[in-house]
DNA sequence: CAATCAATCAATCAATACATTGAATGAGAG
DNA sequence: CTCTCATTCAATGTATTGATTGATTGATTG
C-alpha cells in the first residue's frame, strides 16, 4: 500500500533545486554572479548579507550545481553554472509578476467599487445629520449655493478647497455634495479631502436629490417654495 | 551597515514561490493536477502521500497560488491556477536534466578510462593464471584459436559469445583477449560480458604480446616454435 | 617565517518545515 | 436529525534550515 507513491527521482532532484532558489539571499547572490565572475567579498558588499553567511549560500548554490568557482590569489571568484539557469529565474519571475498583477486586480476590484464606503445614501445622511455626527460640504459654485442648498451645509466651491481645508472640523465625517449624479464637482472633493486625511463621503444624489425628496432646504429661493 | 542589503521585494515572492516548488511531494501533486482537476482523495491514491499530508501540501500550493480549489458535492477539486507555472515547471525539469547529464558525463569520464580496471597487464595475468584466479578467453575466430593460443583460452568467437556464455564459469573472472592493441575483439567481449554481469578484463596485448615475451603457448603450430 | 587578507569551517541557537495523529467541520444520504 | 464521507484543522515531535560567532585554512606580502 505504501509503495504507490514511489515517484521517479526526478522529482527529489527538481525539489532540491527548486529549495536552493528558495532563499531571497541566494537570489540576491545568483542575480548578481549572473552579471559576471564576482569574489565573495565583493558579493558581500553588493547585497549587503554578513560574510560568512554570504560563503554558506554560495556553497549552497554551488553544492546545486547553480555556481562555479575558480581561485585567483586569495579570492575565489564565483561564476554562474552553464545551463539553463536563467530560463528558471526568468519563468520564476515571471510567475511571480504574474501572481502579484492578479493581487493587485483583486485589490482593484474591491476599489473599483467602493461606491457603498464613498457614497453615503440620502436615509443615512438624514439620520445622521441628525445626530451631528456629520459636517455637510456644498463644493458648487456660490451663486448656486446661494440659490438654495441643504441645511446647515458649508459652502466651499471645489477650485477654493485646498485653501480652505482650516475652515473644516477633522473630528467629523465631511459628507460632500454637488449637482447630482452627473456632476463630478464632489467626487473632485472628495479625492482632495481623503489624500489629505479626512474622513469623508459622498452624497452622491446632490442638491437635486434633495429636492426631490422634499425635504427642507436653506436658501433664499427656497425659504418658502 | 545593514541596510546595504534592501532588495527589491520581488526576491522574497520569488523565493517563496521557489520553496513551494522545494518539495517533492508537491511537485508531484502538481504534476498530476496538472493533467485536470482532482479531488484530494484521487490524489493520495495517485501520489501515494498519506491524506491530510496530502491536504496541507495543497494548501501549501494555494496559499501560494499555484492551484485553485472547487467544491463539488462533498469532494474539493484541486486545478491548476492559471499563470505561467508550466512554464517554471519545465524550466526546472530541464535544469534538472541538464545538471543530471552533467553528472553522467562526469561518471563518464572516470569510465572512459578505466583501463586501469579494464585491462589487465601481462605479469597481473600470469600471476593470477598460475593462482587458477581467472578464466582466459579467446574471442578470435576458431581458425585463428586453432593456429595457436594461450595456455588453457577457452575460444568463443565474439559473434557467438551471446548465445555461449554459459560456457563460461560465473565464479572466476573472465579475461578476454583477441589480436591485440588495435584489435576491438575483445573490448566487444567485455561489454557483453559485463553486461550480463560477468567480472571480466581484458589482456589487451593479446595473442601477439603473449607470443613476443616468449611465453608457452597452446596449439599447433607453435608447439615447438 | 610572521603578518595579513580572503574565504571557509565548526558549533550553536532560534525559527521553520514536515509527518503523523486524532479531533472538527461541511456536505449529503437515509 | 443522525450517520457517513471527504476534507481540513490543531497539536505534537522531529528534522532542517539559516544566522551568528569565533576558529581555521590557503595564499600572499614583507
Amino acid at each position: 500500500m505504501k509503495n504507490a507513491g514511489v515517484h521517479h527521482p526526478i522529482f527529489d532532484e527538481i525539489a532540491d533545486l527548486a529549495r536552493t532558489l528558495g532563499h531571497a539571499h541566494r537570489l540576491v547572490l545568483l542575480r548578481h554572479i549572473a552579471d559576471g565572475e564576482l569574489a565573495v567579498e565583493q558579493l558581500t558588499q553588493l547585497s549587503g548579507i554578513a560574510l560568512a553567511n554570504t560563503s554558506q549560500h554560495l556553497q549552497h548554490l554551488k553544492r546545486a550545481g547553480l555556481v562555479q568557482t575558480r581561485r585567483e590569489g586569495k579570492r575565489v571568484l564565483y561564476r554562474l553554472a552553464d545551463g539553463p539557469i536563467e530560463n528558471v529565474l526568468a519563468a520564476l519571475r515571471s510567475l511571480a509578476n504574474h501572481r502579484r498583477e492578479q493581487i493587485r486586480e483583486l485589490i482593484n476590484d474591491t476599489m473599483s467599487r467602493p461606491d457603498r464606503l464613498e457614497n453615503i445614501s440620502r436615509e443615512e445622511l438624514v439620520r445622521r445629520m441628525r445626530n451631528d455626527e456629520i459636517v455637510l460640504l456644498d463644493v458648487r459654485p456660490q451663486e448656486e449655493y446661494a440659490a438654495g442648498h441643504l441645511p446647515g451645509a458649508i459652502n466651499i466651491p471645489v477650485d477654493e478647497l485646498e485653501e480652505r481645508l482650516a475652515e473644516l472640523p477633522r473630528e467629523k465625517v465631511i459628507v460632500a455634495y454637488c449637482r447630482g449624479v452627473q456632476c463630478v464637482l464632489s467626487a473632485d472633493a472628495l479625492a482632495i479631502l481623503r489624500a489629505r486625511g479626512w474622513a469623508s463621503r459622498r452624497f452622491e444624489g446632490g442638491f437635486p436629490e434633495w429636492l426631490t425628496s422634499g425635504l427642507d432646504v436653506d436658501g433664499m429661493n427656497y425659504e418658502s417654495g
